[in-house]
DNA sequence: GCCAACGTTGGC
DNA sequence: GCCAACGTTGGC
């Protein structure tokens, strides 16, 4: 699950324990999280758009979805007047902080090893701002941290 | 700050 | 339903 670091990073996020993944405003990454995240699901806090991009920590789903209450508040940022309360076009998840990675992996680190090179996050192009991994990919992530 | 890549919008 | 124009993401 990516992130600007600016915005919110894996250090505010172990310093509030728990925070609400509100904004997301792309129907892949909406379907994803309404329909397949489930509680206690794990999953990597990825900084993009920074000096260093890269999986930083670790988390897991604490709250399955709800509606992204922020899509109803018309001076939010994440305001859209296409979502209504009886109709939530939006949806979000609470994570819940579990611990830094031992030692930060860079996208340049993810890119250079072979097993990880069918990894959404490594592809050009990749837009979205949450990504399904596999077991192995998960796995050989944490065995090389 | 540039720009490639992609998603979304809206006219037709 | 096509597709050009536009906006956004995010690496570099």
């Amino acid at each position: 699950m990516k992130n600007e670091p600016d915005d919110y990073s894996i250090d505010n996020l172990k310093k509030d324990k728990i925070c609400d993944w509100y904004g997301i405003r792309n129907y892949q990454v909406r379907n994803m999280i309404r329909d397949e995240m489930k509680k206690n699901d794990l999953a990597f806090f990825y900084h993009s758009n920074c000096d260093e991009p890269g999986i930083y920590g670790l988390m897991k789903i604490y709250k399955e979805s709800y509606p992204d209450h922020t899509a109803f508040d018309r001076k939010a940022k994440y305001y859209d007047p296409k979502s209504n309360r009886d109709e939530p076009r939006w949806f979000m998840v609470d994570v819940k902080y579990i611990r830094h990675l031992k030692r930060p992996i860079s996208l340049n680190e993810l890119k250079s090893h072979k097993k990880l090179n069918k990894m959404k996050v490594v592809q050009r192009g990749n837009r979205l701002s949450i990504t399904k991994l596999t077991q192995n990919e998960w796995n050989f992530i944490l065995k090389i941290e």
